[in-house]
RNA sequence: GCUCCGAUAGUGUAGCACGGCCAAUCAUGUCAGACUCUCACUCUGACGACUGGGGUUCAAAUCCCCAUCGGAGCACCA
């Protein structure tokens, strides 16, 4: 058949194994595409999914990949300085290293500018109502009494506005559209506030008073930056009708767009960045990267690969629908890059010590990797420690197998004994006896900070030498070698 | 209340634009077994879904209508 047809078998396989993960795309010129976070903390799983999908199309159609700080509120979500580089930083580490990066608190003037020109086109106007007062109109359809203001009065009030004559509150820039739309949510919105909390960053600062809404600022930066594709949440998607009004009174083109629903993760739940900002701050976690913390910086931490990421935020593909996923698979694809690589250590957790009698003090040998040659070696002489869970229902008498060590039958159970019974794996395969891990007492001490908890305990010479890789520590799961705290090494717990 | 939008196994997805090849894909998960000096990995097998009701049609997961459920927006937040 192949030799007969083999188009028919390519187009066999084109069928059954269609684009997985991200649809592919209808383009007919450039493509360009942006992601734009208010930089108010580190990014979050949820930030790499718009990194990751957004990159992958440009990666995959030749475009170009802009990263936009959508900074324009220094008030009710200020940016945080630091966060500006986390981002840029995660990108990187995501394989998404923009092409461009802009910065909107750096283009005010030219968010101005189109102000001003929309307001000469009678498409804006200022509003000096009070907010209940202009909504209780909109909800009845009634255009407030400003809206009627000729064009120059409105620049002359726009002037002053800019030149800070007005207290925050006092008037904003309202968008023409239609004030009898049949969606509330399009009726007159509001396109400038003005706020006099400087800015975070120090080279703008108190430089404005005036600052655009996000619907505004985004409007004028994608159409300045060449946008040609929008993806983005689905809290956004009326954001394209009320945009779009811009577009008409300055005679652009709007991008074309594609919105995804919000993603829940079981493990994490449902955590805000204020949320995690005031945790982190009264110390119930410790930091961005806490093991417990939905960041990219603490799954970074943790040793989950930029690889595993990227494949699982392409996988969710594109959908409108909420969705709430636990991280298993995020895991599962993880493990595929990590097991191969990672070395095999032993890691003792609340360690209970073992006498063991009759035992000559040897050196162990155990594979750093089940599938490789290379060996670990470990001293030890008549004392071992155990894991407590390991021996918490142990029976007198008992025979267990001290993992690529010997064999041992319990003699006491407080304090714990034992006598060494051999070296034959034949005690393993006849009586199904147990096989436990055990550390050497002048083993590594190592801290393992976990999602769910603190482990605390020994393991073997060597995990030091490890420091950044992710080992597995045998019947616990892999980790990450984090630090080195005096003789203490501390890990971060990846995944079973 | 007003405007939009969505609904496929436990979870996430493919299929839906152009109805038949769908007794529905892949992954993850769970259970069982094999392998293994790890509760990991690998392998084998099992489990498991078209929200409901109408309609159109020879034929509906796919088209239409209604219902139900879920979500988003209606901010001087992003």
């Amino acid at each position: 058949m192949n030799s007969l047809a083999p188009e028919l078998i390519a187009e066999l396989k084109e069928k059954k194994e269609p684009e997985k993960g991200l649809q592919p795309l209808d383009i007919k010129g450039a493509l360009v595409m942006r992601f734009a976070p208010n930089p108010n903390g580190p990014p979050t799983i949820g930030s790499s999914r718009g990194i990751v999908v957004n990159s992958e199309y440009t990666k995959k159609y030749n475009g170009k990949f802009i990263v936009r700080f959508d900074d324009t509120d220094p008030a009710t979500k200020a940016p945080m300085l630091e966060a500006y580089d986390w981002y840029l930083d995660d990108c990187k580490w995501l394989g998404a290293n923009p092409d461009e990066v802009v910065i909107a608190s750096d283009r005010i003037p030219k968010y101005y500018e189109v102000a001003e020109q929309i307001i000469k086109k009678s498409g804006a106007y200022v509003c000096f109502c009070e907010q209940e007062e202009f909504k209780a109109l909109k909800d009845v359809k009634k255009s407030c009494p400003h809206r009627d203001q000729d064009v120059e009065s409105n620049l002359g009030y726009w002037e002053k506005m800019l030149s800070g004559d007005y207290k925050e509150q006092e008037a904003v820039l309202r968008i023409k559209t239609d004030i009898a739309h049949k969606d509330p949510a399009i009726r007159d919105w509001v396109a400038f506030r003005i706020i006099k909390k400087p800015h975070p960053r120090p080279e703008v600062s108190d430089k404005y008073v005036v600052w655009p809404l996000l619907d505004f600022e985004g409007a004028v930066e994608d159409h300045l930056l060449g946008t040609t594709l929008i993806i983005r949440g689905k809290d956004l998607i009326d954001s394209e009708t009320r945009q779009r009004y811009i577009y008409t009174y300055m005679g652009w083109n709007y991008p074309e767009t594609m919105h995804w629903g919000r993603i829940q993760i079981h493990e994490f739940g449902k955590l805000s960045t204020s949320g995690l900002k005031k945790a982190i701050a009264d110390g119930t976690y410790t930091g961005w990267d806490d093991p417990r913390v939905p960041t990219i910086r603490a799954l970074r931490r943790r040793g989950i690969r930029a690889e595993a990421l990227r494949k699982f935020m392409i996988e969710l593909g594109l959908g409108e629908t909420d969705i709430s996923m636990s991280l298993d698979t995020l895991y599962a694809e993880n493990r595929k890059i990590v097991d191969p690589i990672a070395n095999r250590y032993f890691f003792v957790w609340d360690p209970v010590e073992l006498d063991v009698l009759g035992a000559e003090p040897k050196t162990a040998k155990a594979p750093l990797h089940p599938s490789r040659g290379m060996m670990r070696e470990i001293p030890v002489g008549t004392k071992v420690l155990v894991c407590k869970s390991d021996v918490e229902n142990l029976k007198d008498g008992e025979r267990l197998r001290l993992k690529d060590l010997y064999n041992i039958q319990i003699t006491g159970l407080s304090p714990l004994s034992a006598k060494f019974i051999g070296t034959d794996m034949d005690l393993v395969k006849k009586e199904k006896a147990r096989i436990i891990h055990w550390a050497p007492p002048d083993g590594q001490k190592v801290r393992v900070l976990s999602p769910d908890g603190e482990y605390s305990g020994m393991g073997e010479h060597g995990i030091e030498l490890e420091l950044d890789n992710v080992v597995q520590f045998e019947r616990f799961g892999f980790v990450r070698i984090d630090s080195i705290n005096g003789d203490e090494v501390l890990a971060y717990y990846t995944h079973k």
